[in-house]
DNA sequence: AATCACCCGTGTGTATACAGTGATCCTATG
DNA sequence: CATAGGATCACTGTATACACACGGGTGATT
């Protein structure tokens, strides 16, 4: 594998998980001795978080890691329903026509039921979490459109790091698997309405469990707001 | 200016502008000396070109101009209307409340009726193209989700190779004009609903002449078909 | 004492040199 | 004559060296 690789992700696993908080700056030559690599390669990485927007340069400090703020969590699961109620609804036509999607979609909802007793009673969710990707790239692949599949891809990049800042009770984890369990049953009955509106149930219970969490950490002062992809802003005014 | 951006904007607007056709292997020596600059800041423009979908590497051939087909048209179009129609509704909302908002739709949406009148007549539509940007500009800032204008932009590139594909008629013309001077009024009068109709309406349109166009051009034979991020996806797995 | 100017240091942006890998073409053999 | 194997070549991927720009700090001057 390339060294550019092996840094982005090391960097981006890092950043997700928190090793790296917001507001640290990312020297060139400081990460670089760190990867063991040289600086080329890690900038390329750095290219590729500040486009995810994990980070954003700073005038004369070098690449910060931006903040994962819950302010903004509203925003960010506005456009993350729009996107994922589409891609369930295609999904489910898809799963409608094609035996091989409605079959993987319908062992995913019964692996999600048999979940469902084991996570109220406290067991790791790991697994869960592990389960929960695969239903995303389900949907993903199934709804046959890759445009959308690379815009979710970076929605949940960013909800990935809202993730860490909140706890899940068994309780609420044991309903999430109900609601996933739901909405990988309607997609492989084929039915797009009901799929969609289990996601926006779904969606809408998790933004709120994100917001009443009492644990809502205050982002580090010093921390980049919220770039978004800024950045490459600019260059808008070129698209024409 | 980073030379590194300007090879960036310098080559997008050559595959946008159709300069560099689909197909095209963009070889950095080749490039570099091209654009009168190093390898390393060409190495970063193309990784940018990769985010965008642009340029795709082609193992063995280095980057390669990805196709700009008609074929998956729709399925941009299903996300693209998915993602305008949310931001028009948030741009409504905005408008309703902020008086500069308003005003600023509202000039618009005067501008657009202004502008239909020359186009029928077969006026020069490059002024109209900027309009039309300018609405969108005003849509991405007015609708207050820096997620939701990103995702924007990430399509919008992708329609601008698009819109090179077909001819586009002073009736034609003519009509987008009437329609996007009825989302901006929409807007501007603060109605949601009528303003995502309103682009529903537009966009299905614009799909529709897209497709019945005569000037379906077929893309090169060596082009590669349709990336989306398909080299980043790989790492999807990582974002747990 | 406060402010301005200059110097120094750090860090990014760019260029170039080197190595590794993959593809293509030619040759030899079945 | 076709196929398989190897060698050569060109390209990408990486490393390093250099130039420039921005900040910070310190000193002198008002």
């Amino acid at each position: 594998m390339r060294a550019s690789d092996r840094a982005y992700r090391t960097l981006r696993e890092d950043i997700l998980q928190g090793t790296l908080e917001p507001g640290t700056v990312l020297g060139e030559i400081e990460q670089s001795a760190r990867l063991g690599i040289s600086r080329t390669p890690l900038r390329e990485a750095l290219g590729r978080l500040v486009a995810d927007g994990l980070a954003a340069p700073s005038a004369g400090r070098g690449m910060v890691v931006t903040a994962a703020s819950l302010a903004d969590a509203g925003k960010l699961f506005d456009l993350r329903i729009a996107l994922e109620v589409l891609a369930v609804r295609r999904a489910a036509e898809t799963a409608a026509d094609d035996p091989a999607a409605h079959d993987r979609f319908a062992d995913l909802a019964g692996t999600f039921d048999r979940a469902i007793s084991p996570l109220s009673q406290g067991a790791d969710p790991t697994d869960y979490y592990a389960l929960t990707q695969e239903l995303d790239l389900a949907v993903d692949s199934s709804c046959g459109n890759a445009y959308l599949a690379d815009s979710l891809r970076g929605v949940r990049v960013h909800l990935a790091r809202l993730r860490r800042l909140s706890r899940h009770s068994p309780a609420r984890l044991a309903e999430t698997a109900r609601e996933h369990a739901a909405i990988a049953r309607a997609i492989a009955d084929g039915n797009p309405e009901l799929a969609a509106a289990a996601t926006v149930v779904h969606l809408q219970q998790a933004l709120a469990h994100l917001r009443t969490d009492p644990d809502s950490t205050t982002p580090p002062p010093d921390a980049v707001t919220d770039p978004g992809r800024s950045y490459t802003a600019p260059l808008k005014e070129t698209t024409a």
